[in-house]
DNA sequence: AATCGACTGATACAGTGTATTGACCAATAC
DNA sequence: GTATTGGTCAATACACTGTATCAGTCGATT
């Protein structure tokens, strides 16, 4: 009996060549999936069936890797609308919904530098797009965005954690630190923070992220001559 | 001759007593000189001359260690001045100079919820010295005014980081990462950012947290009936 | 005086990032 | 055709990490 067409080895198929694009997206698939605590070396090799001494190949270290996945999420985060005003408020919220749909960002956002191709391609299409604002405003301006963004994340990302560490329910975390600041409260401690906890408003976390935000737009257009 | 006080020995000084302050002082110690990476329970152990399990009397887990820094660290933070604006001014001010100090305290400052002592104490201090601010702007204004300086002192701590990490001259990380910026736009890519590198204002860290801080305010002025 | 209980120090384990080493395999030189 | 070389890859090794466990010691209580 002849074999007109070798079968290919069943058990072991052709292995997609190592990349790059592979081994970032595996990660960031694992920091997805686990968090970023389980990026591994050792895991995203074993995701891709491989030793973990070949990432070197393609990797100079692990850092290099963190830095990689940042630009990859950028690809995402892109600035769209008209006039300045809508420019830097759907960058705010682009960059908001990136970090929510990977919760791992919050942890590298603003951490370092950061002059991957992606990044500075969404840059360059912010400052194209702010072309209705004056030169000595971009700066200062993308800049206090950003850092508002990058903040405001990472405090709704850092509850979001909270709250989901210490079981599932909405409101568990609060039931779990609640009666330690409603019993300080009730010994007189922290008057101020007592009264504005029970008389002050309380907005969800989009309220909050857009107030902030408002604040922050109104005050450059403020600073706009005319 | 009579000894009439008893020297202490000269070997082994009577050992202060373990704590959760110098356990805490010890860390943190650790980090102002090396890093946050440097915090270790062995060192931290090591440096008070206990073995690293003796800790754990004191402590439940490393995380809670890093609380207890930053709480401490919160003490230092204190607002002062009168009226609304001096006061959210001064506190950004003492949480940016306290970040300096101790540059790990960016990677901890927001990372998650906090409510310690100090923490606790300043945020009333806040809050009492806020009298002047509607209560429904209150806490809008001080979480926006928090977002901000964490997202803008983690972005100066990493670009410190950068330069220091790269050698000691002060442009140095402009020199190592410079060129390639440079042949980027050279080649027509990032118009845009070129142009504004080129053209646009070039504003040291201090000027660009003020300019981003008085958007701020200004946004949150202009919320104010009257 | 004996027993019990707390506290301490050592050891152990599973995991990390990365340097080094040794094997294999293809291409070149004689 | 054989020998050598160079490059690639897997495995091992090292110095760490946070923390569980456990054996021993020492003080206090009965």
């Amino acid at each position: 009996m002849v074999v007109w067409e070798r079968p290919e080895p069943p058990d072991r198929p052709v292995p997609a060549p190592l990349s790059r694009e592979r081994i970032v997206g595996a990660a960031i698939r694992l920091a997805d999936a686990d968090g970023l605590d389980a990026v591994s070396l050792r895991k995203v090799a074993a995701v891709l069936d491989v030793g973990p001494m070949r990432l070197y190949g393609y990797i100079a270290t692990k850092d290099e890797l963190l830095d990689l996945m940042l630009d990859a999420v950028h690809a995402e985060v892109r600035p769209s609308g008209d006039g300045w005003r809508e420019v830097l408020r759907s960058l705010a919220a682009a960059t908001r919904r990136a970090a929510h749909r990977h919760d791992w960002l919050t942890d590298l956002l603003g951490g370092r530098p950061h002059l991957g191709p992606n990044t500075l391609t969404t840059g360059d299409a912010v400052l194209t797009a702010l072309a209705d604002l004056p030169l000595d405003l971009v700066v200062p301006a993308v800049a206090a965005v950003n850092a508002y963004v990058i903040g405001a994340v990472r405090k709704e990302t850092a509850e979001r954690r909270a709250e989901r560490s210490s079981g599932m329910d909405k409101g568990e975390w609060q039931v779990a630190h609640g009666p330690y600041l409603l019993r300080q409260f009730a010994e007189g401690k922290y008057p101020a923070l007592s009264r504005v906890v029970h008389d002050g408003p309380h907005l969800t976390p989009d309220e909050t992220f857009d107030a902030g935000l408002d604040f922050l737009l109104d005050g450059i257009a403020a600073r706009i001559p005319r």
